[in-house]
DNA sequence: TATTTGTGGATACACCGTACGGTAGCGAAC
DNA sequence: GTTCGCTACCGTACGGTGTATCCACAAATA
């Protein structure tokens, strides 16, 4: 049974997903796959190019969605699972946006969406669909990594009021009430119950209005 | 000349901006500050929390741009003053939205952000202004990270359409020429040229405009 | 003067990515 | 049938990282 690019992305997902890409080293790696360092260098050139396989493989499944039955549909199913790839992988959002994701899964849900939104009225000749584009996964990107961090503190303060308090408060309160962040302080205190989900397709939606030109319900 | 978190943060920062964060360890801070390793652990006591500490510094910069004339000129002159500060300081965009921003500067243009986006017609309550404000931000984190990537891939390729066909081309090039990816390839192709700043802005405003639901004109 | 206290420094540990040299097997050429 | 060369595997080793711990020395206190 002899190793595999295949493979070896696979133990590092598993990896990455029980302990984060800190977490994540290709001894640690090799060990899991029982085998010495080195070997995984047969198949792989760098650990950065070890971190593009993993992700090209995230977007495997996010391009499993295909095509839906018009262009609204498809962006939204596209967005939507992209997010959903990043809440089972929460590494997947630290390297969004980070480099260029040109894996051949990767390229294909690019071509989904870019096909869809060349088809929406707005979107009129190509450079209008580059920007468009540009802005819909500039939305997607910061909104996931937004969400994914904000996920990690509150599991790591504790997600109920008093940890909260307790672990970030002694620093965040004491700024707060210096009065001198009055609407930050009001976000904080009263906004903070939020759905996430609904949040994302929220904004997701306003966003693509923005971008297509759609009146505003 | 003791020593203080300022000195540490500014020495780091030279760093960053030279050899990028990758090439910033907590060793060579030292040795470029002529001191022990060690001692750095008197003023900071994580790798992360200098990362803190360097952010802030940045967003200090980026406050200064204040409050404007208007909720909307303000709020464009921030995300500006934030591309800006990107621009010059690399290592900031790998940092975005990869932790809570909590230090004090980053809270004021959080603060200034958010009051600016709270006048606006279109955000009545509490809640519209913390999904419009999750909204701007995460365009800005994306469109600042998308980017900075595309600048640091072009300088490593060099600029050069000869050069570029050369190092991205073996394997950008076959894949496209699968025909597999029609529309990325057109993008690929015929519109690569871009004015990143002017896309940067056209794209805030169309984000700001949907957020705040405004006619597209 | 004796003793405590704190401050800068060196050393050490566990771990990381990866360069390098060696070895064993196997097919091809004489 | 023997030898040669090539490929696929393997372990070791190097230079680097963040950080914990201990240590020496100076200053301040009793």
């Amino acid at each position: 049974m002899p190793l595999s690019r295949e493979k070896i992305a696979a133990a590092a997902i598993r990896l990455a997903d029980a302990h984060g890409l800190d977490g994540l080293s290709l001894r640690k790696i090799a060990k899991e796959l029982g085998v010495g360092p080195m070997r995984l260098y047969d198949y792989v050139t760098n650990r950065s190019e070890l971190l593009d396989l993993m992700v090209d493989v995230v977007y495997a499944r996010i391009a499993e969605v295909g095509q839906q039955s018009g262009w609204r549909a498809t962006v939204l199913a596209v967005a939507r699972a992209t997010r959903d790839a990043a809440l089972d992988h929460e590494w997947f959002s630290d390297l969004l946006g980070g480099r260029p994701h040109l894996g051949p899964h990767a390229l294909a849900v690019g071509e989904t969406t870019a096909a869809a939104l060349s088809q929406s009225p707005g979107v009129r000749d190509i450079d209008e669909l580059q920007r468009a584009l540009g802005a819909l996964n500039a939305f997607i990107v910061g909104a996931l990594r937004r969400e994914i961090t904000e996920r990690r503190t509150a599991r790591s303060t504790g997600t109920d009021e008093a940890a909260f308090q307790a672990s970030l408060g002694p620093y965040l309160t004491r700024m707060l009430n210096t009065g001198r962040y009055p609407t930050v302080a009001r976000l904080v205190i009263d906004g903070a119950h939020l759905n996430a989900e609904e949040t994302f397709n929220h904004n997701l939606i306003t966003v693509l209005d923005g971008i297509t030109g759609r009146p505003r319900t």
